[in-house]
RNA sequence: GGCGGCGUAGCCAAGUGGCAAGGCAGCGGCCUGCAAAGCCGCGAUACCCCGGUUCAAAUCCGGGCGCCGCCUCCA
């Protein structure tokens, strides 16, 4: 399978280190706000990564930090404290109220939960142990307390990013730092100020820098050179570019052997963020959307692209989930009884896997899916319950898991209801139409849409 | 200014040298007591524009136009 790292630019044969075996890590968000759209989808993205790869046979290990400590949280916790001393306290709850928010919408999303997740705040004495050897090995330089990486000290700075010194420091909006030898020198280490929490360290009282919690956590649970690191698009640079300076400084090995960015989510060609106040809340979407629909829009795009956000397009994605859905419940109704031998992998479940190798093409593989929903349906409607229909549910049901879907679940109707079905019935039999439409008529106002098919009555609710 | 990306039917979206996937919406038909769902059929003589290379280009090259991102915190 292929992968496109942006290290490079290309699309790269995927190698593992360690044959059957993925390390993966990705930034996680700063705990300040509420997740949006543009959260969604990167972590979308990376669990349908994640889901495939394990589909394939790996084991992978995901790992995905929470920043508990930084600038943006420091001013909230200003903001909601009545008196400073109440800071330190305020910073656990806003810390605790925002990841207990992440998890709520991350999970209605049915993204698998990272085997771990670490936060800054417990790592810092592995981060101080970490900037004292890159000052120890003359890659970083300590100046009133703060401690700064030296750019100029690691010669491929800018690999990633596609930028280079020279480039960056004209037109750079890099703001002027009277300690940094080079304004493009970044902060790993940064000296306390009264009321923010600190840490002791041998340049005195701080807090770690943004870029090292991510080095420091990666390679603590997931050694020296990750196989996947991941993040949007923006954090290539100046985040990812300062992790590899660091890390690679550091050990001396490449950090990362694939480098996988996410593209934004828009808002009418503009990109969704805080500062733009153009964003939309997954706890929002989510009130409105099933999470199975606003899943299914976020990767009815290819991830590396930008996804412009309209409303009018998730309304029309519903109706896309609605014709998998019907063809799931109408298969489980036709084929749930049946013991039928799975056939081997369909001619559409191999375009979906070949779809998916092909850097997690999810809107190709998304059409092996829907080629496979239009054959299931002729047979179904032939009534044709045969290894062939069987093996074409069974398909489906694992291209939907490795996309992330939960399976459409048939459910159970109140004896109440059910009775009204069959009285239904009756009377349809008897030719009774009025009688059968004014019952049809109670159940719709219940939310119940009733089909008459072939096979009998069925209900869906809408 | 530097670096990067995007521009394909009404909408969403694949395709990156060989007759333009798929979904939504729409129209016609089949099925149905009527519906719903499903099935069948219909849509770009053409892929932002202009040149060029080629037997052949949405796809490669050159030049434009429009939009966006990164270079500051940001998925």
């Amino acid at each position: 399978m292929k992968v496109f790292t942006t290290l490079g630019r290309e699309k790269k044969e995927f190698v593992p280190q360690e044959a059957g075996k993925v390390k993966m890590y990705v930034c996680g968000v700063t705990l300040y706000d509420e997740c949006h759209l543009g959260h969604g989808r990167a972590y979308v993205a990376f669990d349908v990564m994640r889901r495939f790869l394990e589909s394939r046979g790996y084991k992978v290990i995901y790992v995905q930090n929470f920043t508990d400590i930084d600038d943006k949280i420091i001013k909230k916790s200003q903001e909601e404290a009545k008196e400073e001393k109440e800071i330190p306290g305020k910073i656990k709850e806003i810390v605790a109220r925002y990841k207990e928010a992440y998890f709520r919408v991350m999970d209605q999303l049915n993204i698998k939960r990272a085997d771990i997740y670490p936060c800054a705040t417990d790592h810092v004495s592995c981060m101080i142990e970490m900037v004292g050897k890159l000052v120890e090995k003359g890659f970083a330089y300590e100046k009133g307390g703060d401690v700064f990486f030296s750019v100029e000290k690691f010669p491929s700075y800018g690999k990633l990013s596609g930028k280079n010194l020279e480039e960056l420091l004209p037109g750079a909006r890099v703001g002027k730092d009277e300690k940094k030898k080079n304004p493009l020198d970044f902060v790993l280490w940064k000296s306390a100020k009264p009321y923010e929490p600190s840490w002791d360290s041998p340049w005195g009282k701080g807090r770690p820098g943004w870029h090292i919690e991510c080095s420091v956590m990666s390679m603590e649970y997931l050694g020296e050179t990750l196989d996947i690191h991941g993040g949007g698009e923006d954090l290539i640079f100046p985040h990812h570019e300062n992790e590899i300076a660091q890390s690679e400084s550091y050990t001396g090995r490449p950090f990362a052997r694939y480098w996988i960015h996410n593209g934004f989510v828009k808002i009418s060609g503009e990109k969704m963020s805080k500062s733009l106040k153009n964003f939309f809340l997954l706890r929002e979407l989510l009130e409105e959307f099933d999470p199975r629909v606003l899943r299914l829009y976020l990767i009815s795009t290819h991830y590396r692209n930008p996804l412009d956000f309209q409303i009018e397009n998730i309304k029309s994605v519903a109706n896309s989930w609605q014709r998998i859905e019907e063809a799931c419940l109408k298969a489980e109704e036709m084929l749930g009884g049946e013991k039928v031998e799975k056939l081997p992998a369909t001619l559409y479940f191999k375009n979906f896997q070949q779809a998916m190798e092909d850097d997690f093409n999810t809107p190709r593989a998304l059409g092996a899916l829907f080629d496979l929903v239009g054959e299931l349906n002729r047979r179904l409607s032939r009534g044709e319950k045969d290894a062939e229909t069987f093996s074409l549910y069974g398909d489906l049901k694992e291209m939907l898991d490795i996309l992330g879907f939960p399976l459409p679940q048939r459910e159970h109707l109140s004896p109440e209801l059910e009775k009204l079905i069959q009285q239904r019935e009756e009377a349809r039999k008897n030719k009774n139409w009025a009688e059968a439409d004014r019952i049809r008529e109670i159940l719709k106002s219940k939310g119940i849409l009733l089909k008459d098919t072939p096979q009998g009555t069925v209900w869906r609710r809408f």
